[in-house]
Formats: structure tokens, C-alpha cells, sequence
DNA sequence: CGGATTCTGTGACCCAGTTCACAGACCCGC
DNA sequence: GCGGGTCTGTGAACTGGGTCACAGAATCCG
């Protein structure tokens, strides 16, 4: 049986204890995903929470008109789905495999059950729920109060931190980027030609490799409203 | 002693079960606040949460530069600042009174004691979080997705709803809409001057009166982006 | 290899919302 | 009751980013 080997520190949430690890071990059920399936999308009723075992999948918001945000994308040893954990309703993001990829599932009333037996994992799960709520808060801060190539700054430096790979080549088309940032495909790429030309960057099809990190930072940090 | 009488719907987060709250009562120490006070801002650290026993409290974000978003307005019984609950760090968000008003504050560490007696009040606060996420979640879909004629018709309706009198009259300037709905206090005043012709709303000096409901409601929804 | 598809770069124009700049209107205190 | 804040209304100019429209590169595949 496959074993959540570590747990990384992924986009988010990804900090279960052991005990709670354990519990996913003991209690789950893996699915299979290929490349683009959708796990579960807005408005989905579903009360089960989720663990990466292995690929990664995209954690995205979508509009009324079709429109899509992505906020994160997610790794081996992250948690999510847990809004609907203790608190039934519609889901309210939309999840996506990026490649193939394999989820253990947990249903909310085993999770439920266990809390009751053993508070440890209640204070877990607080846990995680406040490190989300703060990295959802800061998203919102983000997409409020920065200007688009402020954002496009952040989330490459974001998005890069998490690969562990050397030179950190992001595997992202501009369309994705745009995605990414909560804008047109035209406008990351206009800034990119700019940043390409100040050498911050190099940029390829389909990919992109930070060449200097304190400048995007800086970017990161100029350009607020 | 002052009690939580009851726990009516306000802004959000407003569900406490009847032990928490009992909880809350026997744990707490109040805190009176002038209109105006900061009871505690972005960066702070902190791990209080608080319940509103009487008057009204402003929830905001604020950017590096000073800007302000605000959220929402808690009204009595609303509990807040359980990020930092079990997740220490400094707050991520605002929290001003607009009235003269008083809350309850309970130590994390009180709160994490109850939790490792009874699981029950563990369920509760999850579930709390989860109604929180949810709420923080459409705020993020508003922002990114609405435009600002939408956002401001879905502010007034919400902010409104709170209200428990006849005809609901807003008491917020045009200044401060502006601030709810992250854009100048020009942009809404010439919408506003669009509905007030209209008939859906009444706008006087610092307060504005809604005719139409249903109007507004469209507005709400029209505006996509 | 050659055609088709999917990316990338860029320019022209458009539009929502900001910034700036006032002019009234209301209101409060002396 | 009048003078100085604080709100409200509105117009002019500006601007970030969106929309549209291509053209050139890479890549894929029969």
C-alpha cells in the first residue's frame, strides 16, 4: 500500500501531525486522476477531505461567466476539501489534476468519528483550517491590492519556491500565468517581454526560468496600489 | 453579569452551539471600546478570539500603502480572530469598533484546554472555520469577479439584511460603501446617483435607504465581468 | 516533410475606474 | 445665524488592463 512517505511543506496545509497522517492511512480510499480530470468543482456537494499521494493538482476558483483563478497548485502531502469537513454545503473551488495523479479520500464522518474519540486531531485540524484561512486572507490581500505585474511577481516566485529542481523552471504557459495572476494571456505576456529583456527571466515555450530571484522580489513589492 | 442573550445571524461565524458559548462565558473577560478603538490590526500578535457582547465592529484588511477593504460589519454575538487560534502569528486582519461596544475575549490557550476535555466544542469551532472559509471564499470570488457597481449592490444588500428595523437604512457614508467595496467614494457616488434616479435607493448625508430590493438584486448579478 | 495546431509577441483601440478639481449641500458649534 | 468642517455630486483627463486582430515561432503528427 502506498505510504504518505513525508509530508512537504506543499502550497498549503500541508503540515498534518502524525496522528492525523495515520488516521488518513487507516480510513481511506485512493482514486486514480488523469491529467485534467476534475476532481470536484464548484458547487459539487461532497464531504470528503483529500491527500495528495502523488502529481499535483490545481486549486482554482471559477466565475458565473466561466472565468478562472487559480490559487494554488498542490502537491504529495497536501490536504484540502476540508471547508466541507464539518460544515456541509457546495464546494467552493474547483480542484484539477495538472498531470496523473493519485488522492486518498476521506469520508468527513470518519474524520468526524475520530475527533470524537481523540481531541489531538481536532486541534489538527484547527490548525489547518487557520494556517488556510490565513493563506486565503493573504490571497485576497494579493488580488485587492496589487497591480498585475505585482501579482505575476509573486506568484513565479511562489510557484518556483515549491520546486526543488536547481534552476526552478516553471512548466507554465502564459495562459496558465494569466490564470495565475487574474488576467489576460496578452498582458503576462507583455510583461514577461519585459522582464525577458531586463534578463529577470528567461522564457520559453510553455516554461519559464527565473534567472534573478531579489529583482522579481522587488517587482513583488513595487508596482502596490 | 452581561450574557449572551442569543446568538442572532449576524455577519458571519455567528453559529457558536450552546456549550461554546457557555464555554465563552466562563472563561472571558470584557473589554470595553470607545467608537473608533482599534481592538487589534493587521500584524499584531495575538491569540485571543473575541465575541461581540453589544455595539458594532468593523472586520478590514489594509495594505502596505494604507488602503482599506472592509468585510463586514459583526454585530452581538458574532465571534472573530480564531485564525490565530490554534495557528499563532500575527493577526491578518483589522478589527475597529463603530460603535461604542464590548467584547468578551477568551485566551486561545483556555479555549485549547476546553477542546482536549470535550471534542464537542472541537466540532463546533471546525465547523466555524468552515463557514469562516466559505465566507472569506466568496469575498475572493466577489473582488476578482464582480464589477464595482455588483459589489457595491451586494454590499448594500448584505449590510442591510443585518439590519433589523422597518425600512433598512444603511448608516454608512458614501466614504466608508466606497471603502466596503474597494473603489473611491467618486466611482460610488455616481453610481449611487444612477440608482437614486432610478428609485432603488434614497441616498441622504450619511445614510442611504433601499426602495427596490429586487432592483438591487439584479444589479448584483448584471455586471459580470 | 509539410500542414495544422498551439503557443508567443505586439500593436490599436476601448473602457472601467482612478485622480484631480471644484461646487454645492448639510450640519454643528460658537 | 454664520463660518468652517464634512459630506455629496459631477465633470475632465488619465491609465491599467482588457479586447481584438494578427504575425511569427515551436511543436506535433500524419
Amino acid at each position: 500500500m502506498t505510504k504518505i512517505v513525508s509530508l512537504p511543506k506543499s502550497g498549503f496545509l500541508a503540515n498534518a501531525s502524525a496522528d492525523l497522517t495515520e488516521l488518513l492511512e487507516s480510513l481511506a480510499s485512493d482514486t486514480r486522476l488523469d491529467e485534467g480530470q476534475v476532481l470536484f468543482e464548484k458547487g459539487d456537494e461532497g464531504d470528503s477531505i483529500y491527500a495528495i499521494i502523488s502529481g499535483s493538482l490545481e486549486f482554482s476558483i471559477i466565475s458565473s461567466e466561466g472565468r478562472k483563478l487559480s490559487l494554488d497548485v498542490m502537491r504529495p502531502g497536501a490536504l484540502f476539501g476540508e471547508i466541507a469537513l464539518f460544515d456541509p454545503g457546495p464546494r467552493t473551488a474547483t480542484v484539477t489534476a495538472l498531470e496523473p495523479s493519485i488522492v486518498r479520500e476521506i469520508r468527513s464522518a470518519d474524520v468526524l468519528r475520530a475527533v470524537r474519540k481523540s481531541p489531538e486531531f481536532a486541534v489538527d485540524l484547527i490548525q489547518l483550517a487557520g494556517q488556510r484561512m490565513r493563506w486565503m486572507n493573504s490571497q485576497l490581500n494579493e488580488q485587492v491590492f496589487l497591480s498585475m505585474p505585482a501579482r505575476l511577481a509573486r506568484k513565479i516566485l511562489y510557484l518556483s519556491k515549491a520546486n526543488t529542481d536547481e534552476l526552478s523552471k516553471l512548466p507554465f504557459s502564459q495562459a496558465e500565468l494569466a490564470e495565475f495572476v487574474g488576467a489576460t494571456r496578452e498582458a503576462v505576456s507583455k510583461t514577461l517581454s519585459i522582464w525577458k529583456r531586463a534578463g529577470v527571466i528567461d522564457a520559453t515555450r510553455g516554461g519559464l526560468i527565473v534567472m534573478d530571484r531579489e529583482a522579481l522580489q522587488v517587482m513583488a513589492d513595487l508596482h502596490q496600489i
